[in-house]
DNA sequence: ACGAACTTTGAGCGGCTGCTCAAAGTTGAG
DNA sequence: CTCAACTTTGAGCAGCCGCTCAAAGTTCGT
C-alpha cells in the first residue's frame, strides 16, 4: 500500500502508536482518535495505510507474538536454559509487548480468531521446547517431550502473568526453581 | 436497593444474564442492551438495581474469584492435593466463570483497580496454598513455602488458560505432573 | 521542471454506547 | 382495602465509535 518513503515513515510511526496504546491501557484503550493523535497523523493517513483499525492491531499483534521466539533462524540448537531464559527475558525486559501477548490469550477465550492464531503460534513454540527437553534427555519418546514442553511453556505463562501483574514477583528465581527440580528436571522419575 | 421479592429475582435474573454474556464473549461483548435483553428486563429496572453497568460487572467478577477457593469456611485443613484437585475442578469443570476469572487476570494488565482486586485475591489464595505446604513438609519456612506457593499456583494458571485456550489440553494431567514430581515435590532438594 | 502517482487532511455520517427520567404498574404491611 | 413504597418501562440524550471522501499537498522517476 504504502510506496513511497513517506508513506512508509508514517505505518510505523502508526504501528508504534498502537504498540504503546495496546501495552498501556489495553485493547479498550485504542480507539483511531488516539492512534492518529498519538502518531500525529489525520485519520484519512491511517485507513490509506491499513484497511481497518483491527488491522494495525493485528499486525502489532503478530509482531508481539514473533518477539516470544528467541533465535527464530536457527532451526535446532537452543538449549533449554536458553529457551526459558529468553522467555523470562521477554516478560520481565520488555513488558509492553508482553503485555499486549498474555492479554491477547486472555481474548482468545472469548474471540475464535484470537484464539488460533494465538494457538499457531504456541504449538510453534511448544515444539521447540520439546525439542530442546529431548536433547537433554534422549530417552524421551516424542510425546512424552511435548507433554513435559506444554507443562513447562504452561507454566512460564503462568509466572510471566503473575511477575507482570505483581511488579515483587521475582519471576526469573521462580522459573529457575521450575526447571532444576521442577517439572523439566533431567531424568524423569515418573511413577504413576 | 432491591428491598421487594421481585425486585431481589431481578437483580438475580440481570446478574446471571451478565455472568452468561461475560463468559460467551468477554467484556467486550457485554453491553447494557444485551444485559437487558438476555434478562428480560427494561433499561430502567437495571439502573433501578445497580449504579452503573460497572457495577454488575464487578458482582459478578466478585463472585467468580471467591469461588475458586475450596471450602472458604474451614479456617485451615485443605491438603496441597485438596487444593489443587479445587483449583483444576474449577477451570475444568465451570469453565463459564473460570474464563472471566482468567479474562480478568488479563484486564489487571492494563487496570489498575482490576489488578488490585485479582491481587487480592490471589494473595488470599497465596497463603492457603502456603499453609498446606507446610502442613506437607514442616522444615519450610514461610518464606520458602510462600515460594513455592506462588510457584505452584502461577503454574496451574498458565495450565488454566492454555486448557481454556486448546480443549484438547489435559490440565489435570500435567497438574499432577506438577505436585508429584514437580515445583512442589515433598521434600525439596533444592541446591543453588 | 513536469506531472502521474502517492499521501494528507478533517468535517461529517450512521451507528452504537451508557445512562436518565417521568409516567404507569405492582407489592405488601397496616 | 388503602396507599406509600417499591419496581418497571422505553423513548430519547449526549457522546464516542470506526470509517468515508473529495480536495489539497507532496514525492520522485522521467
Amino acid at each position: 500500500m504504502a510506496r513511497y518513503r513517506v508513506g512508509l515513515e508514517t505505518r510505523e510511526r502508526i504501528l508504534e502508536a498502537t504498540r504503546t496504546l495496546l501495552a498501556q491501557d489495553g485493547i479498550d484503550g485504542v480507539t483511531l482518535k488516539r492512534i492518529t493523535a498519538t502518531a500525529e497523523v489525520g485519520v484519512g493517513s491511517f485507513y490509506n495505510l491499513f484497511d481497518s483499525k483491527e488491522a494495525a492491531v493485528f499486525e502489532v499483534v503478530r509482531q508481539a507474538l514473533d518477539a516470544v521466539d528467541p533465535h527464530p533462524g536457527r532451526a535446532d540448537g537452543d538449549t533449554l536454559e536458553e529457551l526459558v531464559e529468553a522467555f523470562v527475558a521477554f516478560m520481565t525486559g520488555s513488558s509492553t509487548i508482553a503485555r499486549i501477548y498474555l492479554q491477547l490469550a486472555g481474548l482468545g477465550l472469548t474471540d475464535a480468531a484470537i484464539a488460533s492464531r494465538v494457538l499457531r503460534s504456541h504449538r510453534r513454540r511448544v515444539q521447540r521446547f520439546a525439542a530442546a527437553c529431548r536433547r537433554e534427555d534422549p530417552s524421551l519418546d516424542d510425546e512424552a517431550a511435548r507433554e513435559q514442553a506444554e507443562t513447562i511453556m504452561a507454566a512460564l505463562t503462568g509466572l510471566g502473568l503473575t511477575a507482570l501483574i505483581d511488579p515483587s514477583f521475582d519471576m526469573r528465581a521462580h522459573a529457575a526453581r521450575l526447571v532444576v527440580n521442577g517439572a523439566v528436571r533431567r531424568s524423569a522419575p515418573s511413577e504413576r
